[in-house]
DNA sequence: TAAGTTTTTAACTAAAAAGTTAAATTTTAT
DNA sequence: ATAAAATTTAACTTTTTAGTTAAAAACTTA
């Protein structure tokens, strides 16, 4: 007996239905679009995920904890403040540019219903692990190699230099009345630009 | 003759249109909400703006004013750089507190439609303000009086860090697991802990 | 081959929403 | 008072979409 598992059918369907999601939100997705571009149709569709919503969340939920940074690998190392800090933007940075759509898309979502986020994160570490990197950085504000600040608006400043630029592409792109491609290489600058900014911001 | 300006119904709509379309999105608004909200009915939506599209394009355009900051006064005064970036930084996060909904609305309309920012900012004078102050930082990282930055990296950091936090608030209160109330707190504070930060990466 | 599973085809239903209209009523200005 | 303008009422059409279904075809595997 087969068990309904045709992964790659299943998978399909994800990528296609991740891909519509995040370029129109959920109420401007529809499920023709999707089924076409997993070139399936909406019965089969129907057959895997039985709802827009079931597939929506499906979707949502993988995007959300790719998107939370994840500081396990982070916090652990035995590298210098700095050098973590440093570590954590080249990865953040080079992570959106390679999802550039993301951070919109669930920041749109999450703001539209903010219901959804509640428990999906409760039971993650990654609080705990945000904290264990908060007191690291307290140890060395207090030992004085690097200069003090409220550690969450630290980390809050870290996050906000490596996605916003992302996030205001468009609006950036309007303003400045640039090309993609500019714009493109204006933003890959921003790894080593970001990285000194915060070196400079640190210096005790 | 009574040319047709009843400004008052006029606004009533324009301002339901601006909290539903902020709320839920061109997508997601309805116009039958819309009327409610403005105390009227769809047939006089009808009469004032004929589509839905309609409506939405003077809100939108409306709120692109608003948001983009505007350097006019700052580039004017006769402060110091380090005064001036304290004003924007204040001036802007009190903008975005009490609007707080504007930043997303924004970027999630431009990213599903990139085009409608196209013709809107053209004729503006803002990037000619921006350049100016850009000049204005060129002149004191020169002389010395501030660190040496790229001019526009550190115009985006500065907007990053005022808005991105108000942007991520659902998912930073998830993640923290915190009420409305304390968060608020935590973004207040930002004004002061802001300043703060760019003084120290701009210390020569 | 035979049974079970996956996929397509091709309809269909029900609901929601935008857009439209015409006629009646109310308000405003002259 | 009366003409013009604003507003309501209430119905309607059209379009779009999610959701559903049944039957046939194709594929898989024992």
């Amino acid at each position: 007996m087969a068990v309904p598992l045709d992964l790659s059918t299943e998978q399909k369907i994800l990528e296609a239905a991740k891909k519509v999601f995040i370029q129109k939100g959920l109420d401007g997705a529809r499920l023709d679009e999707i089924a076409s571009e997993a070139g399936i149709n909406k019965a089969l569709l129907h057959y895997y995920f039985r709802s827009k919503e079931n597939l929506f969340e499906t979707i949502f939920d993988q995007m959300i904890a790719k998107i939370v940074p994840d500081f396990t690998a982070i916090v652990e190392s035995s590298k210098t403040i700095e050098e973590k800090i440093e570590h954590f933007v080249h990865r953040y940075i080079d992570f959106v540019s390679e999802n550039p759509q993301l951070p919109v898309f669930l920041i749109t979502e999450v703001n539209r219903n903010p219901e959804r986020m509640k428990d999906i994160l409760g039971q993650t570490k990654n609080f705990a692990k945000m904290q264990q990197f908060a007191f690291q950085m307290i140890t060395e504000m207090q030992v004085g190699r690097i200069k003090s600040f409220n550690p969450l608006h630290l980390i809050l400043n870290i996050i906000s230099l490596c996605v916003f630029p992302f996030i205001a592409k468009p609006i950036l792109q309007a303003v400045l009345q640039i090309k993609d491609d500019d714009l493109s290489i204006i933003l890959h600058q921003r790894k080593e630009e970001v990285s000194l900014f915060l070196r400079e911001a640190l210096r005790p």
